[in-house]
DNA sequence: CTACTCTGCCCGTACGTGCGGTCAGTTCAC
DNA sequence: GTGAACTGACCGCACGTACGGGCAGAGTAG
């Protein structure tokens, strides 16, 4: 039972808590917070309960841990990406390609982010995450903004329409399995070519940004990918 | 089931049974199921945790009456509005028109219908409102297909087509406010002009299609609005 | 090299609490 | 009388977390 496993005592320091944070958000992903439970994690990584309290002290500050390690990593490949393109209607199609891909890549933290967003909003210790959530929407926003005023998208709310988009997205992982016979490049496309179209883009710019191998998918597929 | 009961012998019978379900549907809506405990509402109605036994016997029975009530309202709604409207893009803009407006409608309904939506695919219990959900959704990709066929969509996937569109709704409980200075019509419209526009459908029938005082609009606040 | 201490990881247990659900019994309309 | 609505006490359990201690490696003094 005690599955020393440890074998290596000098070795992987820390990496016992790393992974008990993968562990507790795959259990996250996969039934929410609230039924997620330290006993669970705990034997299935073959330590005490106690050990996971020493390491994160609360519940709480562990799920602040995953949004905030989930959404550093969004925001760093934003900015990557957005330094690599240019032009409003590829800029806006990596974001789509980017968030299609990381329900692939990384399903687990990407699925416990999504599915309990809602504490952002409310819950105390959840300032930062909350921070870069709102960032990142300023991104997409600014984006919206920038393309409206060059005359690539038609005229509307950009609030609103990063709200339309962002639902899209993150009502996925309801939906969307990583094993299954839908690629995500061909769902990242479909959503690039709706939204653009509906943004009065032309549509042979569409059809280059939403393209599984056109430069907006490549570079998100590139940035994404490290 | 027993749905008796509406007699009202001088008092309100089995009205108790509908405030309960009412408050529950609340606490689920503010809190989630996971949190939404009997005592609570109990204690909010002046009675005791063993009435609410009494009336629906589990928990999880008490969310699966919810769900069904949402979905079966949702459904007869829906084909009403569809017997009513014969053009592709005003059926489809009224399921947007529609669905924008449970928020205001009902909103304690709809997000404990929508942040609760996970639970039709696993729990046991749920098949009725999963069929429900299903059915619903075979609705909106049936009138994608049939715009599809009449040349007023431009060809794509349906179904995923009708997955961008119900995230972008779903979504709607995480960000809208009932009371905030947005109206839902506004939301409604936005929506609706950047999902038809987004279909291929020539601007003159989308400014119609998405108008909250055209066809479509109308029509589902004269079938949402009993 | 030895002995000692310090430190960080980890364990096991125990506690308090909250919650879903049970049950025997009471009230009250028909 | 009959049966539904309702009560309030109670049970059992799951879970977060506090706590005291064990144990191995690093540093240090001799």
């Amino acid at each position: 039972m005690t599955e020393p496993a440890t074998v290596a005592p000098g070795r992987a320091r820390g990496g016992r808590r790393d992974e008990i944070l993968v562990t507790f958000t795959r259990h996250v992903a996969e039934r929410g917070y609230d039924r997620a439970n330290f006993g669970d994690v705990a034997s299935e990584l073959g330590l005490s309960k106690g050990t996971i309290v020493h390491h994160f002290g609360t519940k709480d500050r562990m799920l602040a841990e995953v949004q905030e390690r989930y959404m550093r990593r969004a925001l760093d490949e934003a900015r990557a990406f957005l330094a690599r393109l240019d032009r409003p209607e590829h800029r806006l199609a990596a974001f789509v390609h980017a968030g299609v891909r990381y329900q692939t890549d990384d399903p687990a933290t990407t699925i416990a982010f999504q599915r309990e967003v809602v504490r952002l909003t409310d819950e105390p210790g959840m300032e930062t995450a909350r921070a870069q959530r709102d960032a990142y929407r300023d991104l997409v926003v600014g984006v919206l903004r920038d393309g409206e005023a060059a005359g690539v998208f038609v005229p509307g709310d950009a609030r609103l329409r990063s709200l339309q988009m962002f639902g899209s997205l993150h009502w996925m992982w309801t939906w969307f399995d990583p094993q299954g016979r839908l690629a995500p490049e061909a769902v990242a496309a479909e959503f690039c070519r709706t939204l653009l179209r509906g943004l009065g883009v032309p549509e042979t710019a569409v059809a280059e940004a939403a393209d599984p191998d056109g430069p907006a998918a490549v570079c998100a597929r590139e940035v994404v990918g490290s």
